[in-house]
DNA sequence: CAACCTGTTCGCCA
DNA sequence: ATGGCGAACAGGTT
């Protein structure tokens, strides 16, 4: 469930191998996942190499290898970082395996709209350093928030949440959070949202994301209750604050959930 | 068997 | 050039 809270979690599964030596890096059978990247290249490069650390900045991540070796990687919809014996042996969706004494760390992902990328130099990636400011940082401020909503004026504010130009590491789950919090419908279109409505989507932006950091991200438990995420899968779930009956559409090409009480269309 | 899915990227169109 | 939208990607799960 790759969104920011568990991007960060899966980028701490493979803190058991850092400061450790990869004695073998073994791309398989996924060719997507490594798009315009040459894994045979990729391979060979990390062999040797120790693992001095990792980051996370909204859905990417980054693992430093010494050399000046940097492995990106992304989890699309069904990707996972996770850590297996040293003499594992790998599934079909396992698609890179890196062999340390110890432990074997795998990637995997079997719909592969994940990605993995090798770039070498002093310096972190040029993608990497051109990544929007994550949510918590100040340049992601309401007055950002509200000059981006009004270039994309015509765009219902559930599609503009996914941007990851402007939000990242916001998913699906995360902007039905943050629009249910902030009581938006979420087919207003950008234009029309009030300064209120910006300003509660910015300030529940920063409150979703930090809270959600603070409990998937640490060790992948579920938000209480009292969020909107536990009640808005199956058909029938009632809003935690209301008890009404949640709606249920896709807007902006994905699945939608809120509240019809507590976010309803504007009036005209 | 059919529908659904936590994400991006591309091509088409206005 | 910019912005909005639908399709495509690939496989598992319900």
């Amino acid at each position: 469930m790759p969104e920011l809270a568990e991007v960060e979690y899966n980028r701490k599964q493979w803190d058991p191998g850092r400061g450790q030596t990869v004695l073998a890096a073994e791309p398989r059978h996924g060719k997507r996942v490594f798009r315009e990247t040459d894994a045979a290249l990729l391979a060979r490069e990390l062999e040797g190499k120790t693992l001095l650390g990792s980051e996370a900045s909204g859905k990417q991540m980054l693992f430093r290898f010494s050399g000046g070796c940097w492995l990106g990687a992304s989890l699309g919809m069904t990707g996972g970082l996770r850590v297996e014996a040293a003499d594992f042996k790998a599934g079909p969706h396992d698609h890179l395996v890196l062999r340390q004494r110890r432990q074997s760390l795998v990637f995997a992902d079997p719909r592969q709209f994940g990605r993995l990328r090798l770039d070498q130099g002093a310096e972190r990636p040029a993608w990497w350093r051109s990544l929007a400011p994550p949510v918590l940082s100040r340049e992601f401020s309401a007055a950002a928030v509200a000059a981006y909503f009004a270039r994309r004026a015509g765009a219902p504010v559930k599609a503009v949440l996914l941007m990851q130009e402007r939000f990242p590491g916001v998913g699906n789950w995360m902007a039905d959070e943050i629009l249910w919090r902030g009581r938006v419908f979420p087919k207003t279109l950008c234009g029309a949202l009030t300064t209120a409505e910006t300003r509660a989507i910015w300030r529940q932006t920063r409150w979703v994301s930090r809270t959600a950091l603070a409990t998937i991200g640490r060790d992948y438990r579920d938000p209480p209750a009292s969020w909107l995420f536990p009640h808005r899968w199956a058909g029938g779930g009632k809003c935690p604050r209301d008890g009404a009956v949640l709606s249920r559409e896709e807007v902006g090409g994905r699945a939608t959930c809120w509240c019809p009480e507590c976010q309803p269309p504007a009036k005209a």
